[in-house]
DNA sequence: CCTCAGAAATGAGTAGCCTCATTTTTGAAG
DNA sequence: CTTCAAAAATGAGGCTACTCATTTCTGAGG
């Protein structure tokens, strides 16, 4: 009987090695990977400097790419926390919801890595661990800009569901629109505009048009009213 | 002095002969690509097929993936043009936006491929022939996107610098949605939602948003009126 | 203590993309 | 026809992510 109890509650010599080595992994990798970027960087050099076998590195992640997705996942939390902190202080709605993503733009600061965690989050084999992690916290970012061009517009318990799904569909736009600008500089499609500032107008586009109506079929409700609000981002 | 003369005109041994690997590399991996997708065909069976040496292949695509491209710019060609069509024979502003993007999201008829190729023209490495092809394909939609909002709104050879920069950021949107609807069938981020209607709702918002004005710094010039042009998509 | 079953680790092996030193082909000039 | 240089083709081999049969380790029961 203490057999469950002694193993599963804390110590346990093989639980605790098998923590050491994960943690070991994920150190190694994380520097690695930070120092010579994605590619750059083989599963031997990982294994070695983690001082594993070059097989043992695959039961805790099953791929390369994984073991990117769970280094990366960390930095995403982070970008995401912070943005959450700086939404809070802003009042006016376009405002906050670029504050609430532009800590991920800013990801973009090491474009290698950025640009590999996004293509791997977007076409990593799916139902992989870490990815579905990754996927996870993006798609509770979807929900805090949702909630806030939501609240922008009508107090959250009386959302009418046809609002709640127009701001949904905004908060997505957003997104796909900063994905895009994120991989910007390595498609070379723009070039020369800022990257910030493009989103900043880009988002700022969509909340209008949210604002405008809740869409087609939901009949203009009274919180369509609120046409411009937001149209002054960068007047002041 | 015949010597360019000759060779260059037209046939040549050596020119026709390159060409004609090059058209039986095409066909193969067309064929192979089809019908076993991107990572189910390994360049060696392409290169057999095509009656070439291993070696061989990567003289006429720098890899794999650029193989893909070469393939797969030809569908992305033919979408357009069609959407050029349809979109010709549409009155309302959106739904002629719609018309001109949709083609591309039906060539996700096929997930697997479809994915690929946004994958590489995204995350390929630049600078290669033919992801440059594809980037200039879509670069080349999005303008037509632009244009047609533009049109919407005044006649092209008046359109204000403005206008036309906030238009350019509406297609620049649009298709960012487009993008990232295109793999949510790989993600699964939003299951049970039909793909090209929450493509025509995100699309509308977008336009909504443009024609309520054409952006913060513009001090509302008179085509702003326009607003809620586009409304009533889905009503007629 | 010993035994033993299941978990975990191992590293040699495999597959597949791509490179590059070598060989073959080409077309012009003598 | 022969010679020659440049272009093209070749395919063995390198590199690397990943697999899997084997080995090592762990902890429980006797």
């Amino acid at each position: 009987m203490p057999a469950a109890e002694a193993e599963g509650g804390r110590g346990g010599r093989r639980t605790r090695s098998m923590r050491d080595k994960r943690e070991r992994i994920l150190v190694a990798a994380t520097v690695l990977f930070r120092e010579l970027g994605f590619a750059g960087v083989t599963t031997q050099q990982i294994s070695d400097r983690a001082d594993v076998a070059a097989g043992t590195l695959f039961r805790y992640a099953s791929s390369k790419s994984e073991l990117f997705l769970m280094v990366y996942n960390e930095q995403l939390r982070l970008a995401i926390a912070e943005g959450a902190r700086a939404a809070e202080r802003e009042t006016e709605v376009t405002r906050a919801v670029c504050a609430l993503v532009e800590p991920i733009m800013a990801m973009a600061a090491d474009p290698g890595n950025a640009v590999v965690y996004q293509r791997e989050l977007l076409f990593g084999s799916p139902a992989e661990r870490y990815r579905s992690e990754g996927l996870a916290l993006v798609a509770g970012l979807e929900d805090a800009v949702a909630n806030r061009l939501v609240a922008a517009v009508s107090s959250p318990d009386q959302a009418a569901p046809a609002l709640r799904q127009a701001a949904m569909r905004a908060a997505r736009s957003v997104f796909a629109v900063a994905n895009l600008l994120l991989v910007q500089p390595y498609t070379a499609a723009h070039p020369g505009s800022d990257v910030l500032e493009e989103f900043r107008e880009q988002a700022a586009q969509i909340v209008r048009g949210l604002l405008v109506s809740a869409g087609p079929s939901a009949g203009q409700p009274p919180w369509a009213r609120v046409r411009t609000a937001g149209a002054n981002l960068t007047g002041d």
